[in-house]
Formats: structure tokens, C-alpha cells, sequence
DNA sequence: AAGCTCATGTAAGTTGTTACATGATTGA
DNA sequence: TCAATCATGTAACAACTTACATGAGCTT
């Protein structure tokens, strides 16, 4: 059991969803391609957390639909309790920053745009998810308030990114302006 | 050449270092295990990116100096031309947030303020090396630029998830004050 | 005495990516 | 007609983690 079938269990004790489906759900929070996805639901139905059945559709390939077991949810619970690994990033814009001094200005400045385009769609993207949840009954327990919280983590994070692309390339436009006058580098 | 392997290339055209060392100083921005490192820096030598040598010391053990070479050099400036490909986040957190809604409340509060702690010594951690970066030539090919540039992304990025943390916090204390009263709810 | 830091490596296993494989339907 | 979407899977490879292995010096 890793953590991305952890993620799935999740997933899956909302409502029973297709492989396909839960691959679309899980993308913006955990990166994963189908070809990890599938197998992994296959050995978790074979452990007894999943179980599925198949479902014929005329327009579309048929589909396999997975449902969460008594047994899953009882392991989702449990994993509830233990303590929680700290994030992992990897990020190439960070590697590729330790040579930025190397690199000439306009394909720093292009390297940046683009991110900021990155973020953009993403801050665009997870604010249509903001507008599907139902604004009543925020409260704890409910499932719109988990996914209220968890939108949230991801757009304050891509706004955070926004903000210092923002701030990297007005430092770059100011130019040569010497540090004392520079109002844009600030400790703390 | 993977893009670890770039990154290690980006922190020896500064300067020549140990892989120990190597290791210590990718880590808060890439999270790479010696045993990974090890390995990749013979490989870089083998393909003629580095050269070694050893370096005795009587109080410690003996360690093995890596610098760039040429062919090394050349490659990180090859690597600068290409397009930087998105972050990839891998964060339980966000797994955990899927089933927020059946933990309770006293669990969900320590992760919050376990994920706090993580955050507030992160950013302890980065004001320390942004404090080493001089503050005289900040301007743009210079090696404090490039830290400076990469120590406030990682910064402003601990904030954010900081402010996340204390938003969510105050949301679940606030309890089950009805969403139009609520003052933390707040699409946009 | 026990554990941490420095220092380098290998072995075995897990996780994740890319490519291969198929095939109908829909939109540009 | 070309590409995208829906839909599921396998195979081969690359990346990463955990555990094994060693050993001196320093701190509690």
C-alpha cells in the first residue's frame, strides 16, 4: 500500500469511479499516467480493498468501475491516524536557477513567462473546481469543505509561484539599478 | 542526463565540491538520497562531465572532490536552451485531504499544525541562507542573484502554504458558524 | 555507552515514465 | 483527414528509496 493507492481509497469512498475517471480526479494533486494507475487498482482488488465490475456503454469503450470495500475503508481510516511525510517537489525551474547567472537574460526572461503561463492555467484551472463546490454546508465533516481546503492549498500555492515570477522579472526589467535603491530586494 | 544530474552539474560550475557536500546542498531545493548521488556523479566521470580527486583529512574521512569539466560545462549551457518542464508536487497531504471529511477533528488539527512546524523550520532554514547571500550585487549575472531568486521561491512558497495552514486552522475553530457569516470562506 | 556528523559506496526493492498495443467516436 | 477523447491494459526502462556496510571523531 504507497501513497498513491492511499489516494485512489480516497477517491473511491466518495463515489465508485472507472480507472479512467479516478486518473482525471487524482491529476491536479498527484501526477500519475494511467499505465501506474491500472495495475496498481488490479493488485488493490485482488487485495480485497477494491472491488468492480464492468460497464457497457454504446458510444464509448466499455468501462470498469471500482468500488471501495469494507476492508478499504477500514485501511483508509487506519491511515488516517499515522503521521504524515512532508512534501516532495521537483521542480527543473529550481536546478535550472542554480545556473541562472550563466544563462543570458532573454531566456531567463522567456523561462519565467512561461511559468507564469503554467500558473496561470493552473490558478484558472482549480478555480473552476472552487465554483463546483456547493458554497452551503462548509462546515468539517462535509466533503465540500475537504475539497474547499484542498483547492485552496494548490491555488494559494500557484499564486504564491505567480507573485514571484512577478516579482523575479520586475527585478530583471529594474536592471542594473544598484541594490541600495532597488525597492525590490527586501530581507523579509 | 537526467535532471538531477543537471543540477549537480548547475552546483559544480560554481564551485568544485564533495559528493557528500553535493548532496547537502541539492536538498533543499531537490530531495536526493546519497545513494542516488553516488552513483550518478562516477557515471557523469565516466562520460567525461567531471573529474575527481581525492583530498585527505586527518580528522575526518578522506572524501573525493568533483569539478566540472569542458564537455560538463558545455552540457549546462545546452541544457539552458531548453524548455523547463512543470513542477511535479508529490505531497501526502493533499492525499489526506481527499478523506478529510471522515477523520476527526482533533487528527486533522495536529496535522495542520504538524504541517506548521514543517513550514515555519523550512523558512527558518531558507532566511538562513538568504542571510549569507551578500547583498552588493544583486544585479542580474551574478551567482547571489541566482540565490537570491531561488531561496525567495522556496520562501514565498512555505508562506503561502503557512498562511494555508493558519486560514484552515482558523476555519475549523470557527466551527459550524453558518457559511454566509463565515469571514474565512471566501471565493477569490 | 549511545547516538550524531562526516564520508563513500553497493544491493535490492519500489515507484514512476515512456513506449507499445488496440479501437470506436467526435470535432476541426 | 488528422487529432483528440474515451477506455484499458502490458513491457521495458529510469528514477528514487531503504537497507546494508564501514569507520573515525565528537557530543551528551
Amino acid at each position: 500500500m504507497n501513497l498513491l493507492s492511499y489516494g485512489l481509497l480516497g477517491l473511491l469512498a466518495r463515489h465508485e469511479s472507472s480507472g479512467y475517471d479516478l486518473m482525471l480526479r487524482i491529476q491536479p494533486f498527484w501526477q500519475a499516467k494511467h499505465s501506474q494507475i491500472y495495475p496498481l487498482l488490479a493488485r488493490m482488488e485482488k487485495n480485497g480493498l477494491l472491488s468492480s465490475r464492468w460497464i457497457q456503454q454504446s458510444d464509448k469503450p466499455d468501462k470498469k468501475i471500482y468500488m471501495i470495500t469494507d476492508k478499504g475503508i477500514h485501511a483508509l481510516q487506519q491511515w488516517t491516524h499515522e503521521s504524515v511525510s512532508p512534501p516532495v517537489t521537483r521542480d527543473e525551474m529550481s536546478l535550472r536557477l542554480f545556473c541562472l547567472w550563466l544563462a543570458d537574460k532573454g531566456s531567463a526572461i522567456r523561462m519565467f513567462e512561461e511559468r507564469k503561463r503554467h500558473f496561470n492555467s493552473r490558478i484558472a484551472h482549480l478555480e473552476g473546481i472552487l465554483d463546483a463546490i456547493p458554497a452551503e454546508n462548509l462546515s468539517f465533516g462535509s466533503q465540500a469543505f475537504s475539497d474547499y481546503v484542498l483547492v485552496q492549498k494548490g491555488l494559494l500555492n500557484a499564486k504564491a509561484g505567480l507573485d514571484w515570477c512577478n516579482m523575479v522579472l520586475k527585478m530583471m526589467a529594474a536592471g542594473d539599478v544598484k541594490e541600495e535603491h532597488n525597492p525590490f530586494i527586501l530581507k523579509n
